[in-house]
DNA sequence: TTTTCTATTTAGTAAATACTTACTAATCTG
DNA sequence: CAGATTAGTAAGTATTTACTAAATAGAAAA
């Protein structure tokens, strides 16, 4: 049997044993791809370190256990920020169609572009993890509070009819959060005929001749 | 330490061992809860054994395996019929109102008042069970297709604008499901100011003000 | 080269887990 | 009641799992 790291790895280039930092980058990756799979108990240290090429006595030397590791992993998502500076742009502007076209867009598309983020969101709040609040307050609840105060606001200019601003906004979210659930955690067996952009502009346009005082 | 049964077992009545099916129920109904709770790969057999009171060897007189127990218990909710006949009355009737809020109302009430069915369909399909395709097809696809059939009807009669029948089913049942799923799965920590009639109501409103054809 | 330091592996351990075997207590039937 | 059957338990087994101590390979510095 040869040695397990062969010299000539992939072509002839060198293949430099990655440093500390790059290897810790391997583990949080790997084992995100592996949590989001499957969850916390679904997930052995022994797959994790596989996938990474690894031994697990090596995966041990960064993390000192599965629960920190998922942990870390946890919450490097609650620290990389939630930006919607398209749709507070829209919002000063008053520009109703591109606040929620920017709002449903981003969502949707970061979405499908990253699964294993909803299913690591799914995971961590059934699996009832420490972090799942932490996560949720920094992912999910600025988005609710920014509809919610726009909804309320367009009300007090009379633009929108005089809802519930908090219902207004879980049913705007809602469409567009659901649409996302299916397609990810149902898997993408399932025909998705219309183009994301097609979905948002006709979730936008429903949310909006529902609300809008003048309906046209 | 004193016989496990003891005779005088709550108050003085005779405390009879439980017949075979009854026994199968109880496990089933533990079952659920514990893999509810913490999912497939989350729940022990031993644990589900205690909260039944029996050993891990008699649940195995009913299950041969922990995977058929839970399967069991999925395929009880894939027969549980999924009703909606106000909904469907309605609908011969043309009530739009009465259509989308028997099944906001239907849906509401059914996942707060059975909660354990929710985090069960999710778990399941999170962890990719094989039961999930025909979990979803029994209680997730129908109510889709109803809706999208309606809401197809309505647009050839001239009542609804023509969007998306599809998409106006998702948008539907999406504010209605994500509004669940917070309650649910996000765990009732958080404040619910409306009831759920009025929830049902709004929702209710906005959609069929989004969708009309001549908004009053 | 030799030394030093760190990354990794080998080879474990103790506890947990799904499942079983051998036996016993309870209930039913004639 | 005797005999048969069913429901249950105590005490395992084999394997998996999270985690660790000690030896070793790899790179950089002296």
């Amino acid at each position: 049997m040869p040695t397990r790291e062969h010299p000539s790895n992939l072509s002839n280039r060198r293949s430099r044993r990655p440093t500390a930092a790059e290897r810790r980058e391997e583990i949080l990756s790997e084992g995100l791809r592996c949590f989001a799979a499957r969850g916390f108990n679904g997930t052995t240290t022994r797959r994790i370190a596989e996938s990474v090429g690894i031994t697990e006595a090596a995966l041990y030397r960064y993390f000192r256990s599965k629960e920190s590791l998922y942990s870390a992993i946890v919450a490097r998502k609650i620290e990389t920020p939630l930006l919607f500076d398209r749709a507070e742009d829209a919002a000063r502007r008053r520009d109703d169609t591109a606040v929620f076209t920017a709002l449903a867009s981003g969502v949707l598309k970061g979405g499908t572009a990253d699964p294993e983020f909803l299913r690591l969101l799914f995971f961590t709040a059934l699996e009832s993890h420490e972090l799942a609040a932490p996560l949720f307050a920094s992912h999910v609840d600025p988005l609710r509070e920014f509809v919610t105060d726009y909804v309320r606001m367009r009300i007090a200019e009379g633009a929108f009819r005089p809802i519930d601003p908090l219902l207004g906004a879980r049913a705007f979210l809602g469409m567009i959060r659901d649409y996302l659930n299916v397609r990810i955690v149902h898997g993408e067996s399932e025909a998705y005929p219309q183009s994301l952009d097609e979905v948002v502009a006709t979730f936008v346009d429903l949310f909006l001749t529902g609300v809008r005082a003048d309906p046209r």
